[in-house]
DNA sequence: AAATAGACCAACCGCATAAGC
DNA sequence: CGCTTATGCGGTTGGTCTATT
């Protein structure tokens, strides 16, 4: 659709808010709330489009942004975010109270990708960089049978999202092979390309890129998408450790990443009881919740002793901005009481809510 | 002090999709 | 059911600021 309908018409601003747009529509959102964009710019008496106006609401205007400079910790949250979900600006941020996505755009693109490539990783695969360079094509492997069928499993993929060099960076980019390693993310002034690779130190090829691609908005929503067999593998999973500029990245479908063993922020991996397990990486990349136990220190055992299932779970949250990632199995009832026994447990939720910034 | 490069950020553009008719 | 309109999202652009030469 491209420009709105009302953008063709005569004389409409753009470029920069003045102070006194800004006046207008804050004092009109205010008032009357949004409803219907392309009617507010005539309702407030600006010269402007919806689209301009909404815009200008949601990166600027909204009484709830936080400004200021990305602390650490949201900056590590965006990284572990970016490794499982892409360019998914809004999902992202939607996990990150008070940011937009434009904001969180413009820090992944000019501080983080900066950051992650001084530490030696590739921030569109979240890779070493050694690895996408000497392995570029050797890393590429057929799709497996146990891969989604895009076509039996009713999901279309979606237009990937390019990249400014052109790579996709879709969260099915992550589904291939995993190679048990450990990263370290320093910073590069201390730590230049240094990673903690030690452990492992032939490295066949970590996650693969493949061509088959599944929506995780589909999954997201899809309780079908839950049961299907697919052997998704682990999210990549990064940490940055606080009281030092290593991040840890341990990539092995064997492998679950685990509570920190010296840092309250750290990770290690747990080994996975069998390789039957990695069925439920679906469900991991499915479920926020699950997610963020991951990153808030659970154990593959009491992760997978849940018996975590594709049922619905709502988190009710006050943010109403970050609702739609805390729920899944949405063609039940909407509001249904948290029915994970454990992860729903009111310890847990305030836990893993907490992970997300909600409380 | 001037020129240049790079970083940062706000806003625009166009696509996909939902909603309405 | 197809068309039109509205909204949301991600990529990109362009302006401004700051650091460097």
């Amino acid at each position: 659709m491209g420009r709105h309908s009302c953008c063709y018409k005569q004389k409409l601003r753009k470029g920069l808010w003045s102070p006194e747009e800004d006046e207008k529509l804050l004092t009109h959102i205010t008032k009357y709330g949004h409803g219907c964009w392309s009617s507010i710019p005539k309702q407030a008496g600006l010269q402007r489009c919806g689209k301009s106006c909404r815009l200008r609401w949601i990166n600027y205007l909204r009484p709830d942004l936080k400004r200021g400079t990305f602390s650490q910790e949201e900056e590590n949250l965006i990284i572990e975010l970016h490794a499982v979900l892409g360019n998914r600006w809004s999902q992202i941020a939607a996990q990150l109270p008070g940011r937009t996505d434009n904001e969180i755009k413009n820090l992944w693109n000019s501080c983080l990708k900066k950051k992650l490539r001084q530490s030696g990783i590739d921030p569109v695969t979240h890779k070493p960089l050694s690895e996408v360079e000497n392995g570029e094509d050797s890393n590429k492997i057929q799709p497996t049978p146990t891969e989604p069928n895009l076509e039996t499993d009713n999901l279309k993929p979606r237009p990937a999202s390019k990249t400014t060099d052109g790579s996709n960076t879709r969260p099915s980019d992550l589904v291939g092979h995993f190679q048990t390693q450990q990263l370290n993310y320093a910073a590069a002034p201390e730590r230049p390309n240094a990673r903690l690779s030690s452990s492992n130190s032939n490295p066949t090829h970590w996650f693969t890129q493949t061509s088959k691609a599944f929506d995780t908005n589909t999954e997201f929503s899809s309780n079908s998408m839950m049961s299907s067999s697919t052997t998704l593998l682990p999210p990549l999973t990064t940490a940055f450790l606080p009281d030092s500029p290593s991040m840890a990245a341990t990539y092995d479908s064997r492998y679950w990443v685990t509570g920190g063993a010296n840092n309250n922020n750290g990770f290690s991996w747990g080994l996975m009881e069998n390789q039957a397990e990695e069925t439920k990486w679906s469900e991991y990349l499915n479920n926020p919740l699950l997610m963020a136990a991951a990153l808030q220190n659970q154990t593959p055992q009491s992760l997978y002793n849940m018996e975590i299932k594709s049922e619905p779970c709502f988190l009710s949250s006050s943010s109403s901005s970050s609702n739609t990632m805390w729920q899944w199995g949405q063609s039940q009832n909407q509001e249904q009481p948290l029915q994970s026994p454990d992860l729903c447990g009111k310890d847990n939720i305030q836990r893993l809510a907490a992970a997300f910034g909600h409380i």
